[in-house]
DNA sequence: GTCTATACAGGGATAGAC
DNA sequence: GTCTATCCCTGTATAGAC
């Protein structure tokens, strides 16, 4: 994630986020991304207007950069439960890939910069829905409200990744036991 | 959570915990937290030696009450399932009950600050512990390790909390439904 | 125990030369 | 596009009187 590394904005893009992952909010300092960077101070502020907005920017990035990933590890014309794993696994490896930008993703939906912004990508929960309606009308699915649903998806696979980020090292049959797990929630 | 007003110190601790829940970390200065308690910023520290450690006792007490009030709440002698649905009703409650403490603790967990801390009390992880396994003794529970088990029971309930607190007015039906779920997900 | 006053450092952001 | 220099503000923490 965010690994174009060709052009100066990217690079102060990357500095950004991976200060955030490090030490949090408080440690990406201007001048510290500046540090990182090679460049001088002022220079950042040719790129970006401010520090903010260099943060929404990676944010953004990010979110967009997720759904890509996933999208490319999703058959649309899988069974139910395939699609369900499948989307898992997309989620759990787009974010086991960098570290760093997922804990800069925890830490921007934990800030106070998150306010305005969408915590996830708007083609994502079209992605989730569909299966959640298809689910439903093949009487799978139990009928609850969709977040309720989702809460039993993404969160538990959120835990789960955080745990092996800070060094757990899963056994392939636990992270099948989660995704059944996960499927069992949401079943009749 | 942290309603005990009488003394200097915990009203120092209340206003950490508003300012931060209000707006981050970034706004709780010791110049807010002076002014929201009418003292001088001086005074702060006769009663805490750095803002950092103030944070950190604050999260502690956090901590110890919500334990406290979800011990009240639980009989041990409940079948499997219902100690289960007292378990996640006494979270529940606890946090509902305050909204800037939960986002207190949410925020200190992604902070920093959080490194050297503990996330949950431990009392808490010894409750949840012996749940698990008398059902494995029983047999209605998975065998799967404690954190895959975990990952279904606190991470939904956090994500359905921070929804409720942002606004949404869940019906009671929902939250059955979600404790059916998140049983559903531990059980075989 | 609490106040006033202040030291000191570090933060974001801008101006203007190259 | 990038750098140097600098402004101005705010933040934490301390000293010392009351």
């Amino acid at each position: 994630m965010l690994n174009d590394l060709s052009t100066t904005r990217n690079r102060i893009m990357r500095a950004a986020l991976d200060l955030v992952a490090e030490d949090g909010f408080a440690a990406a300092t201007t001048a510290a991304i500046a540090r990182k960077t090679g460049l001088a101070e002022g220079t950042l502020y040719r790129h970006f207007p401010s520090k903010d907005e260099l943060f929404v920017a990676v944010y953004r990035q990010l979110k967009q950069e997720v759904f890509e990933s996933i999208q490319a590890e999703t058959r649309p014309d899988a069974s139910l439960r395939d699609r369900f794993g499948q989307l898992w696994l997309g989620v759990w490896n787009a974010y086991l890939s960098d570290a760093a930008a997922f804990t800069y993703g925890q830490r921007f939906g934990e800030s106070p910069l998150a306010g305005s912004e969408g915590v996830a990508h708007e083609g994502f929960y079209r992605h989730v829905a569909a299966l959640m309606s298809d689910g439903k009308q093949a009487g799978l699915i139990k009928p609850l409200p969709a977040n309720v649903l989702r809460a039993f998806f993404f969160p538990p696979l959120i835990s789960m990744l955080k745990q092996a980020l800070a060094g757990h090292d899963w056994a392939a049959s636990d992270i099948e036991a989660a995704i059944d797990a996960a499927w069992d929630s949401w079943t009749l």
